[in-house]
DNA sequence: GTCTATATTGTGATAGAC
DNA sequence: GTCTATCACAATATAGAC
């Protein structure tokens, strides 16, 4: 790993818990094992090495799933997919929706010149394909937030929930995993039984 | 309104939108239209003020939440009175989830601390009403997450949802009137149906 | 209670030798 | 590339007059 991969490693361990403000350079440099000043020598300012973690986390989190969204595979296999690999990825990498979330709120306009370039995820895709199959009976953005809730809260309030329900760390894990058929059943049944 | 409530105020909006880490005690002091040596006089330290600030944002959350489900309310009317509350109480002050999550995740210890005597969700009463009324064939921990999750998470999101599915503020917030009904339907459907 | 001035510390960032 | 030493400033907090 070059000094540079392992920078970027243990800052993004930093932020994750605590966010932009509350990081600390000396507490990236004591992990990453070098000294301030080799720090800024790879990354000029704090806000250089937070932008580049944030962009790295966001597209970790997010890259793959735009590709499920908007590939062709048919609805159902669609979002079977997007349910897995939500939970898998928040599974191995628990910080990142609440990391992205906050940054997102207290510093938006950063993190929207951030984005300019990039392409958003969009939904065209997903609303046709969810209007065929259910004649327009479904509304494909209100499946589609209910979709992504069911899968992500668990995560963003993780620390709540464990204690709130009295569960190990391995409980909680494995009550995740088993939601993965549940939200399955959940959203497959609106789209096969339109209300 | 006391000068203390009116600090109270300004540190809350200052709070919110930066979290501990990133607030400044010399723009609380500027929105209350004082100087930082009368914030000290009124609150010590900037953790002190902080601590209550959240407390407050905590309470004005979860009390009457809890007070819903824990009540001798009939299950289906309870469920529809913590929908309406919770987004309600969001709409009024969107703020709050992620300001809440955010220190959760950042500093567990502090806040678990705060709450060291106070009494936590417990839901027993909720889940002993789920068990009779569908004979045990729902899972009333995963009734309650998800309920809870189709609720807060449009919330916690809402940047992101809106610039996503290109809404403005107001589309937005009919939407999430809207969900009302919806997520009231999808809850209900599952006592009523188990699967 | 309210202010000005100041102490004190923490922290991002750089200079400059090796 | 790597280090030590240090700058410069921002931010919390306090002293002390009124």
């Amino acid at each position: 790993m070059t000094t540079e991969e392992n920078i970027l490693t243990q800052a993004r361990m930093v932020f994750y818990q605590k966010g932009l403000a509350g990081a600390r350079m000396q507490e990236i440099a004591d992990l990453a094992g070098i000294n301030k000043a080799m720090l800024h020598y790879y990354f000029k300012t704090k806000e250089q090495l937070f932008d580049k973690v944030f962009v790295q986390a966001f597209e970790a989190f997010a890259k793959e799933i735009v590709k499920i969204l908007n590939s062709e595979l048919e609805l159902e296999d669609k979002i079977t997919n997007y349910i897995n690999h939500t939970i898998d990825v928040l599974t191995k990498d628990p910080g990142i929706p609440v990391f992205v979330l906050n940054e997102l709120t207290y510093n938006p306009q950063r993190i929207t010149e951030l984005f300019a370039g990039t392409d958003m995820v969009d939904l065209e895709v997903f609303s046709e394909q969810v209007n065929k199959q259910t004649k327009g009976n479904v509304d494909p953005e209100t499946l589609f937030i209910d979709m992504v809730a069911l899968c992500v809260y668990p995560f963003v309030v993780a620390p709540v929930f464990k204690k709130m329900l009295q569960k190990t760390d391995q409980q909680y894990a494995d009550m995740l995993q088993a939601r993965k058929a549940h939200i399955k059943n959940n959203i497959l049944l609106r789209i096969s039984n339109p209300s």
